[in-house]
DNA sequence: CTCTTTGCAAAGAGTTTGCAGGGTG
DNA sequence: CACCCTGCAAACTCTTTGCAAAGAG
């Protein structure tokens, strides 16, 4: 197992996760922290990511626009992504937990987590008239 | 624009793609093909696949495992995906697609597709007592 | 003959890891 | 003072791309 001790650094880290709604990726978070941790190190973030993610604390939200984007809230929601700009927003959705028994018992295995997301073009993007992939 | 012309090797992995429900990687794919194909690219996979994609005939189910996943299945379906070994497996969902103008009214944004999928492990792994991330 | 597709290999991007040094309890 | 955590940089994996040759219409 796996003793845990206290770090200043992977304090902040939950925190600017826990303070924001933007989803962030490693990266985001690295360079929102590096100007209060100019010592900080990519590397430790993606470690205490991994820590979160393994103790429940926090939540992958899947990979967008080939980065993956961590949410602290894991109370059960929905969100949309925009695959322009690759912005995450929550939206509600209806309970899915209520699933989990039938889709168990339809494929033999056990659900531990559940997630809907929706796709497509933000109303930044819309008015920008970006087309997919551009993010200028 | 693009104007497409006929290929053997992308029509046998469109067809490779159709004829499974296994919802392949780019390298399952590819190792697949290569015993009938033994001058075929990894490359040209990829390639094929943004192809696909682009024109709608397939959808990216996300990335699994470190490994983006494929599907030819393009009605409205949902996923269970196990995070031990990474297998895809379909399962049937509630209707989703009522849900896409409740979402861009409340974004502002336009939906182009959603997605639903359901994480824990299959029945192999729990037989095998897998831990996640083992696939031996 | 023109334009698309491909193989190959190099380049990119995101993420992981080993190690020596610093922090925590 | 034992063990965890971190910085740094190298290593890895998956994916993309440039180019010259082969294939399609």
């Amino acid at each position: 197992m796996e003793a845990r001790k206290f770090s200043k650094k992977r304090a902040a880290i939950l925190e600017a996760l826990r303070s924001t709604h933007e989803h962030p990726s490693a990266e985001m978070l690295y360079s929102r922290l590096k100007s209060e941790f100019p010592d900080l190190s990519l590397g430790t973030v993606y470690r205490n990511l991994a820590m979160f993610v393994a103790d429940g604390d926090v939540v992958s939200v899947g990979t967008v626009l080939g980065q993956e984007r961590y949410d602290a809230d894991t109370a059960p929601h929905a969100h949309f992504i925009c695959s322009c700009c690759g912005r995450v927003l929550d939206v509600c959705s209806p309970n899915l937990a209520g699933l989990d028994r039938q889709i168990e018992a339809e494929t033999g295995g056990i659900v531990t987590s559940r997630s809907l997301s929706f796709t497509g073009k933000c109303v930044d993007c819309l008015a920008a008239g970006r087309a997919n992939g551009d993010t200028a």
